[in-house]
DNA sequence: AAATCGATGCTCT
DNA sequence: GAGCATCGATTTT
C-alpha cells in the first residue's frame, strides 16, 4: 500500500470515529439523563438568573459528585451594561463563551489566581454569575479543594460563599470547566428536585463592580434566596423592605 | 464587626 | 502599564 493510500485510510477510520462518537453523543439524555436542557438556559438573564436561584448545581470529578444548591446569582446582561465584560458587544477571547450557546460555562480567573464562573444566556454577550451555593454533597471533598490556599478550616456554611470560593471549593477551573455545554455535560450541570418555590428573592446591587460607575453598579442585579444563611452577602435593610 | 491591605498573574490597550 | 465580577490575614473600632 501506498504511503498516500495508508494516510487516507487514517483519516477515513478517524472521521468515522468522531462521526461514532457523534451519533453516541446526540441527544442529552444519552449524556446525562439528570441534566437541565437547553431551554431551561435558552431564556433572557432575568429570567435565567431567577430560575437558577433553588436549583442544584453538579460538578463530577472522578467519579466524585459535589453538589450544592444555588442560592445566588447576578445577571450581567451585557449591551449597554457597563459592568459586563460583554458592554458594547465587546469581544475578545477571553469572553467568548458569553457569545455562544446559552448553557455555556464562562469560567475566567480574576487577580492571577482566582475564578469566577458565569452561565450564557439568551441574549448575544449575556451571562449569569453564580456568586454562592448551599453545599450538600461531596462536602469533605470541597474541604480538600478549599483548603489548599487556607491554613485555617472552613465552616461547611462558608465553603462556597463567594463567586472564587465557590469554584475553588467545587473545583470548577478554567482549565476544565470553561467552554463546557452545561445542557450536555457530565462534568458540570444543573439539576432541579422537589425544592419548595416557596421563598423570597432579594433583589439588591451587584458586588464588586463599583468602578462601572453608579448608574449600573446600582441596579438591581443581584439575586438571592431571602434569609438564606448560605449567601455571601445579605443586604438586611432590603431584606426588611420586603417584610412590610 | 468593619476596615485595610497585600497577594498575584493574566488580559487587553 | 493598568486593572481586575476576590479572598484572607491583620489591624482597628
Amino acid at each position: 500500500m501506498s504511503l498516500k493510500n495508508k494516510l487516507y485510510k487514517t483519516i477515513k477510520t478517524s472521521d468515522k470515529t468522531i462521526n461514532n462518537n457523534r451519533k453516541k453523543l446526540k441527544t442529552t439524555s444519552e449524556i446525562n439523563p439528570t441534566s437541565l436542557p437547553r431551554e431551561f438556559y435558552s431564556v433572557p438573564c432575568r429570567e435565567l438568573a431567577d430560575s437558577l436561584l433553588g436549583k442544584l448545581l453538579l460538578r463530577k470529578i472522578d467519579n466524585v459528585i459535589l453538589k450544592g444548591r444555588i442560592v445566588e446569582v447576578e445577571m450581567y446582561p451585557g449591551g449597554e451594561d457597563k459592568a459586563s465584560s460583554s458592554y458594547n458587544e465587546r469581544r475578545t477571547p477571553t469572553n467568548e463563551p458569553m457569545y455562544m450557546t446559552p448553557g455555556t460555562a464562562f469560567v475566567y480567573k480574576t487577580y492571577g489566581i482566582y475564578h469566577c464562573f458565569n452561565i450564557s444566556a439568551l441574549e448575544e454577550g449575556g451571562a449569569i454569575l453564580l456568586r454562592a451555593v448551599e453545599p450538600l454533597e461531596g462536602i469533605e471533598e470541597m474541604q480538600k479543594y478549599r483548603s489548599v490556599r487556607k491554613k485555617t478550616p472552613t465552616k461547611t456554611q462558608d465553603l462556597c460563599k463567594g463567586p472564587s470560593n465557590l469554584c475553588t471549593s467545587m473545583c470548577i477551573t478554567k482549565e476544565i470547566c470553561n467552554k463546557v455545554d452545561m445542557a450536555q455535560s457530565d462534568v458540570l450541570w444543573v439539576e432541579t428536585d422537589d425544592f419548595s418555590n416557596d421563598f423570597e428573592i432579594v433583589r439588591t446591587s451587584r458586588i464588586g463592580i463599583d468602578s462601572a460607575g453608579i448608574e449600573w453598579a446600582g441596579k438591581p442585579f443581584r439575586f438571592y434566596i431571602k434569609g438564606n444563611e448560605y449567601v455571601s452577602k445579605r443586604d438586611l435593610s432590603k431584606e426588611k423592605e420586603l417584610d412590610v
